[in-house]
DNA sequence: AATAACCTTGACGTACGCGTTAATGTCGCA
DNA sequence: TGCGACATTAACGCGTACGTCAAGGTTATT
């Protein structure tokens, strides 16, 4: 690792893009993975440089974090959190469409749109924490279970060694 | 379906067994899934009627619930698994050989084995919790924007009829 | 003893989520 | 212009967690 290139000169912009090797590092994931995303459609077509470089901005990175804490903490699978993400695009839509005044029934259907689908969101995450807490009630009960035996058991001992 | 056997009688106990079928209606997991957890080691070979059929019992149900909330709340491999519920059939071997009055240092060691593992579990449940927790958090602040820019729009769309 | 419902053990197939070469091209610096 | 680090696509491979036959045996009833 004598010199690295890191590409913050971009033409038009003053953004801070990333070659894949540098959002690997940060995301955690592989090159590979990040190129299987977007195969898969999770993750939109970066932008290059000449040469054919895959160009990564911060969003793309959130984006990558996002897709990784669905998939750890919530377990769904790529096509499920494909569905997700899409809802984010709205946003960068809106942002985009936001001086341009597009259609304005258009964009607040978009809105409930995305609105609808957080709230989905929000429901799974409130099933999945009820769910856990109760796991956590549960091996807590058994911890107290087994300190128990550990006592009674240590208590016998005891008992033996004054006989 | 017009008979059903329904093997409740059992030579020596008087504990209601049950067969693969039945396992499987309850628990929601497929016939396959169960010979396929047996060969993995997640479920004990469980006893046999004379012509070779499986017999579960109540305590393999509860196992198998287990397994499959271990892998759909907390995302581990069976491979994590079978590490996990290894601790479990301490409590078994406990109970089987609390007459027996086995070697009390041997008990207290798996009992402090048991522990120890579920111990980790409640660690690692208490991470996700935390980590769903969070999420949560986003999202509701995402329904905040939400709500708000679609009154944003409302107002607008409001002040353009009255124009 | 025939029949339906249930079970058995193979054994091959499959969807998902990437890993792993292989062959080649590009970038930035000396 | 040559070098090393970094990137590209294409294609095959792999582990996990089962699904899906196929061919046959068992159980309880009639």
């Amino acid at each position: 690792m004598t010199h690295r290139r890191t590409p913050d000169e971009q033409p038009e912009t003053s953004e801070a893009y990333l070659q894949i090797g540098e959002v690997a590092e940060r995301t955690g994931v592989t090159q590979r993975t990040l190129r299987f995303y977007e195969e898969k459609g999770l993750l939109k077509p970066p932008s290059r440089l000449e040469g054919g470089f895959r160009l990564y901005s911060e969003d793309d990175v959130q984006r990558v974090e996002q897709i990784r804490r669905l998939q750890t903490l919530l377990g769904f699978t790529l096509a499920d959190i494909k569905e997700m993400v899409e809802a984010e695009e709205v946003k960068s839509q809106i942002r985009a469409e936001y001086r341009k005044d597009a259609d304005i029934t258009d964009r607040r259907a978009k809105l409930s749109r995305a609105q609808e689908v957080t709230e989905r969101q929000v429901a799974v995450v409130e099933q999945k924490l009820a769910a856990l807490e109760e796991m956590r009630a549960n091996l807590q009960q058994k911890l107290e279970n087994y300190r128990n035996w550990i006592a009674q058991l240590d208590e016998k001992a005891a008992a033996g060694s004054r006989s």
